[in-house]
DNA sequence: AACCAGGGGTACC
DNA sequence: GGTACCCATGGT
C-alpha cells in the first residue's frame, strides 16, 4: 500500500541530511528508510513535486501526516522571509523540500544529549549501536526501534557504557529515568507553552538551553525556536556582523535557523 | 596523527 | 553572571 504526496516542498534526501533526524538511510535500491514509532517507513521521490511513502493511509494520517509537518505550508514560510536578507534568501533556496520533523520527544531528547561535540555521522553511529543494543525488533527489517524509557532506565551506567556513548552516558541514564519514574511526562509537556517546557527538558542532567531547544524545534514544532550551535554562530558572526538576526524573524525563525544551519556547514551529509 | 565535533557541568572569580 | 577547563569517543 502506498500514499502519494504532490508538492513542490518534500525532499526527502533534504531531510535526512538536514541534522535534526538520525535514522533515515538511503537504500542501495535509492529508497529513503526511517524507523520511528516502531515501525520501518520506506519513501520515494518519483518526481519533482511527487514523493511516494510504502504505508496504509490510516498509518499516513495517523503518524506520517504529523511527522513530515505536511499540514504546514513551506512555500508560504519562504515567502514570509524578511525582504532583502541575502543569506537567509540563498539558504531557503539551497535547501528547498527541507522540512521540519515533528519526532518522538524521547527519541529526540536522547539524539540531542547524545549529539554533544559529535558530528552528524557520529551522532548517527551512536544513536543505531544503542537501537541495536536495547531497542525492540521492527517488522520487515533487522533494524531496532529506538529503546524505550523503561528499557534504558533499567540499565546500570557500567551497561550503557557498552554503546561507547562516553561521558554522555549518565546524561541519557537520567533522562530515562526521570521519564520512566512520571517525574517528566513528556506527553504531557505537549500541552504546554514553550517556557514551561524548555525549562522542563533543563532539569534533566546534561540538558542545557540548546539541546533544549532542539526538542523543542525538531519535536514539538515550536518553530520560533532557535538553538544556538557552533553553526549558527557562525552564522551570526560572519554573516550578520555578530548581531543575532533571529529576534526579528517572527514566529518561523526556528525553521528559518535549519536551512541556514544547512548552507553553513556547506552542503549535505558529514 | 593531531584536531575538533549540532554542549554542558563545575570551579573558580 | 561571566569565563576557563574538562569531559570520552570517533571522523577527518
Amino acid at each position: 500500500m502506498a500514499v502519494w504526496v504532490d508538492t513542490d516542498d518534500f525532499d526527502p534526501r533534504i531531510i535526512m541530511d538536514s541534522g535534526q533526524c538520525f535514522r533515515m538511510v538511503e537504500t542501495p535500491d535509492g529508497l529513503f528508510e526511517l524507523i520511528a514509532f516502531g515501525q520501518r517507513l520506506t519513501l520515494q521521490k518519483e518526481g519533482p513535486r511527487r514523493v511516494r511513502l510504502d504505508c496504509a493511509p490510516e498509518a499516513f494520517d495517523r503518524l506520517w501526516r504529523p511527522y513530515f509537518d505536511l499540514d504546514t505550508d513551506y512555500a508560504a514560510i519562504a515567502a514570509a522571509a524578511p525582504q532583502g536578507d541575502h543569506y537567509l534568501a540563498k539558504a531557503l533556496a539551497v535547501s528547498h523540500g527541507l522540512r521540519i520533523l515533528r519526532q518522538e520527544p524521547w527519541e529526540t531528547l536522547c539524539a540531542f544529549i547524545l549529539s554533544q561535540r559529535k558530528h552528524l555521522k557520529a551522532i548517527r553511529a551512536c544513536v543505531e549501536a544503542l537501537c541495536d543494543r536495547f531497542g525492540e525488533p521492527v517488522p520487515g527489517t533487522a533494524r531496532k526501534a529506538f529503546p524505550t524509557p523503561q528499557t534504558l532506565a533499567a540499565q546500570s551506567e557500567a551497561q550503557l557504557r557498552t554503546c561507547a556513548l562516553g561521558y554522555r552516558t549518565p546524561y541519557l541514564l537520567d533522562a530515562a529515568r526521570r521519564v520512566a519514574s512520571g517525574q517528566l511526562d513528556l506527553a504531557a509537556l505537549a500541552a504546554q507553552p514553550d517556557d514551561m517546557l524548555l525549562a522542563a527538558l533543563c532539569t534533566v542532567h546534561g540538558v542545557g538551553v540548546k539541546v533544549a531547544e532542539c526538542v523543542l524545534l525538531f519535536a514539538y514544532a515550536r518553530h520560533a525556536h532557535v538553538p544556538i550551535d557552533v553553526w549558527i554562530r557562525r552564522v551570526i558572526d560572519l554573516r550578520y556582523g555578530g548581531v543575532s538576526p533571529f529576534p526579528g524573524y517572527g514566529p518561523y525563525a526556528g525553521v528559518y535557523q535549519q536551512y541556514m544551519f544547512l548552507l553553513e556547514k556547506g552542503g549535505l551529509d558529514s
